[in-house]
DNA sequence: CACTATAGCTTCCCTATGGAAGCAGATATT
DNA sequence: AATATCTGCTTCCATAGGGAAGCTATAGTG
């Protein structure tokens, strides 16, 4: 590793005088103190590589206990923002392509955000499993399954096909209830007995079949993007596998990167403790 | 919503007596704790709407102080496991579709990951600007710029490729050193001046072009990952703009919701304070 | 000179304590 | 009976203080 400036000389920044603590604001304390290091990096007076103000600076300079300094790191070392080592310091981190990441939210936000698109229930049928679907849901082939078949409208269109196998259990009244309805409530965990435990996802690109490309009116040849999805049961059993398939032109997931200077929205990055 | 339950009477779990904390462990108290109480969770003691006992109730049960426990819920609050009500309690929280991030991090891994694939450097030449591309960079058309153009192998084939629009800056030397480089450092963190501030990432499936679909070796008509970047330097002015183009069956990024009995690995979720 | 010990810094952990704000149910009042 | 108040719970916030472990540079020792 390089040297490290602890009092970084930049000459091309108009360094504002450090911001100070609101006593009375609304905004607690430690929100207030983050706030104000995720604006230094984001004006360019701290830099990748940039030691931090040691806790005990941090705590003189702006009249706060150790504790809450303590907590002010662990967050911004939470978001990625800052990488302490220990008996070295606190180090601003530089920006990594890694750091991205793409939340599944905004398919969710689709169906049920703010024009919520709607749901039209294509199909849904009870058939026995084939070779694949049973192999995914780990079950005998044969096995009875619900096999429903879905399209998710948006006002310039159908965005996006959902497939999905559920395993036919009369015990759970759910499932009938979440056949009736056209929503997908159940995956997007609305009321109900919460039936899945957890799940795994895959994104992928794929080239849209014949059929599909036709349902979401998008002339072949033409590619979508694959979400897949299974998900386990609390008895650790699968319960259901499915996969949406969205145009490509008409989804696209967005991440940002470092802090820019206006949006000073938080990343999602690691936690606490890996 | 409905009533929760505070000590939940499940017949058909053999809850097993509450772990305690080994004082002696090297692993913290408080990351202890975390891992118990996951490990609940996973054990399906704890399931959705369940209220997690009170604060000062775990602290009498695991012998810990009230300060400690507080931040073993912010790090269950962080990972989206529970979710506190001020005044009513914290209670386990649905899992739910939209908490699958896909992180970009398998990209990087790829090119840097532990069998390193190779970078091959196609093309580095400098042109002007079209309209387009000046309109991403917010510069002038015709403005001078950097073009690359990569391939990215492994050892089953061409995966990824690559493309680059950088602008022209003789004042900055690191650029000339990465084109002579065939490695990706400098996108990826590598050593170097930190030149990236930020940047805006987008992530769609396209159908690949022909020349796109010879250079990665697959048969048109072919799908692919198309991974827009876009990067500002810290003059807030961007600074490089390009695309992978990464082979649909050749790429995929994995998620999981949840926790699962056997992989009690933490999720990226939100952070501390919106 | 080469090597070792030490002092002073750093991050990091944990405790004990006090108080604010919010919810819910019981009690008292009108 | 309906309304208001109060009490006890909850999550949250912040403080003060102590100690462990790790790094680095200096002073001391062979």
């Amino acid at each position: 590793m390089g040297t490290f400036r602890k009092t970084p000389d930049r000459g091309d920044v108009d360094a504002p005088s450090p911001e100070s603590i609101d006593r009375d604001s609304d905004e607690p304390v430690y929100a207030q103190l983050v706030r104000i290091i995720r604006r230094q990096v984001a004006d360019g007076v701290l830099r990748p590589g940039d030691q931090l103000p040691s806790e005990a600076q941090l705590c003189r300079r702006y009249g706060v206990s150790p504790m809450t300094v303590r907590r002010v790191v662990n967050i911004l070392s939470d978001q990625g923002i800052v990488v302490g080592e220990q008996g070295r310091g606190t180090f601003i981190r530089p920006v990594e392509l890694g750091d991205a990441s793409f939340q599944l939210q905004r398919l969710q936000d689709l169906v049920g955000g703010d024009q919520p698109a709607s749901v039209r229930l294509l199909q849904a049928t009870i058939v026995g499993a084939d070779r694949k679907t049973a192999e995914k849901l780990g079950c005998v082939p044969g096995q009875r399954l619900i096999y429903m078949r879905r399209l998710i409208e948006a006002e310039a269109g159908p965005v996006c096909y959902h497939v999905e196998y559920l395993v036919y259990d009369p015990a759970r009244p759910v499932v009938e209830a979440e056949i009736a309805t056209t929503s997908l409530q159940g995956l997007f965990g609305g009321p109900g007995q919460p039936l899945i435990k957890h799940g795994e996802l895959s994104i992928e690109a794929v080239l849209l079949g014949d059929d599909e490309a036709r349902l979401l009116q998008a002339p072949p040849p033409a590619a979508g993007l694959r979400i897949e999805h299974l998900f386990f049961a609390y008895d650790e059993r699968p319960m259901s596998w499915g996969w949406f398939l969205c145009r490509g032109d008409r989804l696209r997931f967005g991440s940002r990167v470092g802090i820019s200077q206006e949006h000073l929205a938080p990343e999602g990055k690691s936690v606490d403790e890996p």
